[in-house]
DNA sequence: CTGAAAGCGCTTACAG
DNA sequence: CTGAAAGCGCTTACAG
């Protein structure tokens, strides 16, 4: 034998062969049976299914994907410490069961490249990638989809990076048109000193930026674009609202580039004494909640996590299986959910 | 050629065995080289490594696995709506990573049962899970713990299951005296009326119920020993919130069985005119804190996420090589974090 | 310093 | 309905 002795492990997990010699079959009618494919009488069907439960048999995920060479498992790469990209996680799931695919979960973390648990997928031989708000550049997303088809979620990609003759695809809100239409319905409530704190190069960022900048411009209210940098955590939310509280004056309405900048926000205005939404009206976005508690009443404009999940995984499929006929970019709709942080300006406007 | 014919990705996808061509060497060599085993010139070296950087190779975790009999993998159970899970896993990462072991993630989903995502975990060979607050039975876990090594981080396993022969071994904090830290201190300011909203069966609820009863207790306040049934999410926290509004007085102070619970019940308690903590102190479990900003200023009994995520590790790499010496089970201290929400009962206790 | 060879556990044409 | 056989890509004694 010239092969390494084995651990205890091999020899406490039952092989298929251990279940084709109890059950006095193949293993290629075992392999046949536990696949649900035909081939084998009712009454060996049976025997060898007991036996296989008996012996407590799990297939063994490594050999299965060296034998058929491509994998049905599909990587996620995320960020567990991204609450919004918990809520796309749990849809990836039940919609990769329903095609048949396996989910392999990776996170991001702060003190290294994404390219290390992004490398860590492929070794595990994942058929295709889905990334959840990845911060790579696109060079190295087109390289990276000219070796695994890649679906990118949240940030918008450019025309030549989706076009670039890679399996490549985009998921995203039209995060411009949210802004947008939270800019209007802020502007009907009568406000017109809107400030957008944005969100940097965060995921969508620079769209809702843009949204913010066109809905001001179409409202005839250019001159009172008014921005501050932030990006997408509650400290930087909390750091602007220090900003805002040093200035003369207060706008009558703040624009958070997502719910966690906002709460950053609320809870340093809020302390601070300014009314919510007396004083000020408070708009995030992502709508994040993973359960039914109303959190801080935010008004905010909602992302359609689990439509995003589902698209995300059947292009993932589709590009594996190689028949992504459809549009390589898919585009859903937010909506405006009005709740307690935001109303009609105060009356005396401080300005 | 007997087998199926392969995909695109087979051909896409460079080997060792095309490595060792375009070097002119053997498999065997490649494989050393790349391992970083000596048996190879350093020109070898150098040309071999070169080839592979250029080619774009990448190991085949699956046939790694496969020929190993055994993975270097660590496979982890974690709940992605669960914020401080998420810092557990985030220290499971560079420990992992520095004892030489990858990491797969899953999650658990509500609607399914947790030996879903438990089972594809042994699919993929890992070699010995963590298992982040599960939530399955006992029995369960030993049968489990029969066939892999298992690591249990959070709730408290009984003296019986841990001595049930299997790999099984547990990584939690002290629950309880956390909580008798927080009674202390409270009685310490003043407080006599100390109830708490417990956790349902969540993990460490029982030993933290445990303790608040033990340390009421042993300063003589049984008598005022008061618990609410909750469970930890913020919902749970705003129900107990509402039940207490309804009551003819409020207690003095408030723990909670974790953050989030405690969140609800801010959230209800502050809407409802309740000054915090004037007229009510409140008490979390947990200290879940990603960023660096302080969120709702809670008091709150700080979980060392790193220290738990290093031992976790550390014990399942032990079980996994079969040189477990030291104990099964590790206890971690609490360290009450006094902020804001705390503080003297008010001068006129209503009751 | 290097190579031929067996084996990990599975899948799937192919031939009965 | 069933079995013998090759192959997936790697690792590792063993023999030069």
């Amino acid at each position: 034998m010239p092969s390494a002795p084995r651990g205890p492990a091999s020899s406490r997990r039952p092989t298929m062969a251990e279940v084709a010699a109890k059950a006095g079959v193949s293993r290629t009618l075992v392999s046949f049976i536990l696949d649900g494919k035909p081939g084998a009488s009712e009454e060996t069907r049976q025997r060898v299914l007991a036996i296989a439960k008996e012996v407590g048999y799990r297939p063994d995920a490594a050999a299965r994907l060296l034998a058929l060479g491509r994998s049905r498992t599909l990587g996620v790469l995320t960020d567990v410490r991204q609450l919004f990209q918990a809520e796309l996680v749990t849809g990836i799931y039940p919609a990769a069961e329903q095609l048949g695919y396996e989910v392999l979960l990776t996170t991001n973390l702060s003190d290294r490249p994404e390219s290390v648990p992004i490398d860590a997928l492929i070794s595990h031989r994942c058929g295709s990638l889905i990334l959840l708000a990845p911060t790579s550049g696109h060079d190295y997303l087109i390289k990276l989809a000219a070796e695994v088809p890649v679906v990118v979620v949240g940030p918008r990609l450019p025309a030549e990076v989706l076009g670039a003759g890679v399996d490549l695809a985009s998921v995203r809100t039209d995060d411009a048109r949210g802004i947008g239409d939270a800019v209007d319905y802020l502007v009907t409530l009568g406000h017109k000193d809107i400030l957008h704190v944005d969100g940097g190069d965060g995921s969508g960022s620079p769209e809702r930026r843009r949204g913010y900048r066109e809905a001001m411009s179409a409202h005839g209210l250019e001159e009172r674009i008014d921005i501050i940098a932030g990006d997408h955590t509650e400290e930087a939310g909390a750091a602007a609202a220090r900003e805002l509280l040093a200035r003369p004056g207060l706008p009558t309405a703040v624009l958070a580039s997502n719910d966690r900048s906002a709460l950053g926000l609320l809870d340093v205005l809020t302390r601070s004494g300014v009314d919510i939404p007396g004083e000020l009206s408070l708009v995030g976005f992502d709508d994040t909640r993973l359960s039914d508690f109303p959190r801080i009443d935010l008004t905010t404009v909602h992302q359609d996590a689990p439509g995003l999940a589902q698209h995300a995984v059947r292009l993932a499929v589709e590009l594996l299986e190689r028949r992504c006929s459809g549009p390589k970019e898919v585009v859903l709709r937010s909506q405006l959910v009005i709740r307690g942080t935001s109303g009609p300006p105060p009356a005396t406007v401080r300005r």
